[in-house]
DNA sequence: GCAAAGATTTGCT
DNA sequence: GCAAATCTTTGCC
């Protein structure tokens, strides 16, 4: 590939290619944009330069699209929170869900159209050990107001199962609220997304129902929004 | 101002 | 298989 965009020359992807994910494909429809996202890389840079580089391959995402979609953050208009739904694509969007689990969002559509696509799961491809230890970290944290005798069991979840759901994916990346507004299309951003690499096939996409969105009711709660890699070891449900 | 529910995960029954 | 944990945002008084 030898797109240029704004990124500036000299700089490399996690694997020495020109993988930037483009954002053009991001500012397009979003249903196209969701299943143009199963396969690309999800890359979280070490914080301070030091240590592991953690890489996912995303292979469960969600679309939630448009002011209508009784199902998106977006359905009561421009408000503090949702307020990056509306700006610029490529951009992270990241809120707290039940008080505790951080769910990291890739803002999608044209600029004004409020619509983003919930990051659900994603297959461990470097990094693992670093992955391991910030779910760990945030799980033995959680346990610290129960009582003494309990005492923390080491975890012996699967690698394939590390970041199986949008919960996971924040916690096993080390994403939070902070990195709302992260530029995922930056070459330079800590936080980012990366295009497959050119010798590996297109995933097979499968559609379904979004998950936990009863409430929207008919017929948002039935829209096939959900995209998903069938037969990948890491979703967030089995299929 | 207060009550309720939420784009979830975990651990116990 | 079910309920708890936990806090921000939203809905209604």
């Amino acid at each position: 590939v030898t797109e240029e965009g704004s990124r500036g020359p000299g700089l490399r992807s996690a694997t020495g290619e020109d993988r930037w994910f483009p954002r053009d494909t991001l500012a397009g429809e979003t249903i196209a944009a969701a299943q143009s996202l199963l396969g690309a890389r999800l890359v979280r840079d070490p914080a301070g330069g030091a240590g592991e580089r953690r890489v996912g391959r995303i292979v469960e995402v969600e679309a939630y699209a448009g002011l209508e979609d009784r199902a998106s953050h977006a359905r009561m208009g421009l408000t503090p929170r949702n307020g990056i739904m509306f700006g610029a694509p490529g951009v992270a969007y990241v809120y707290l869900v039940y008080g505790m689990h951080h769910c990291l969002n890739v803002v999608t559509g044209a600029a004004g159209y409020p619509a983003a696509l919930l990051v659900r799961a994603v297959e461990p491809v470097a990094g693992v050990a670093t992955m391991r230890a910030a779910r760990e970290a945030l799980r033995l944290a959680r346990r610290r107001s129960l009582p003494e005798d309990r005492q923390p069991v080491p975890n012996l979840v699967p690698d394939a199962r590390l970041a199986a759901g949008p919960g996971l994916v924040a916690a096993s990346f080390g994403v939070n609220v902070t990195c709302t507004g992260l530029d995922l299309c930056d070459a330079a951003s800590p936080l980012r997304l990366e295009t497959a690499p050119a010798d590996e096939p297109r995933p097979d996409v499968a559609a379904a129902p979004r998950i936990g969105v009863q409430y929207a009711g008919q017929p948002w709660s039935d829209m096939p929004w959900r995209f998903y890699v069938p037969g990948s070891a890491s979703l967030s449900r089995r299929a």
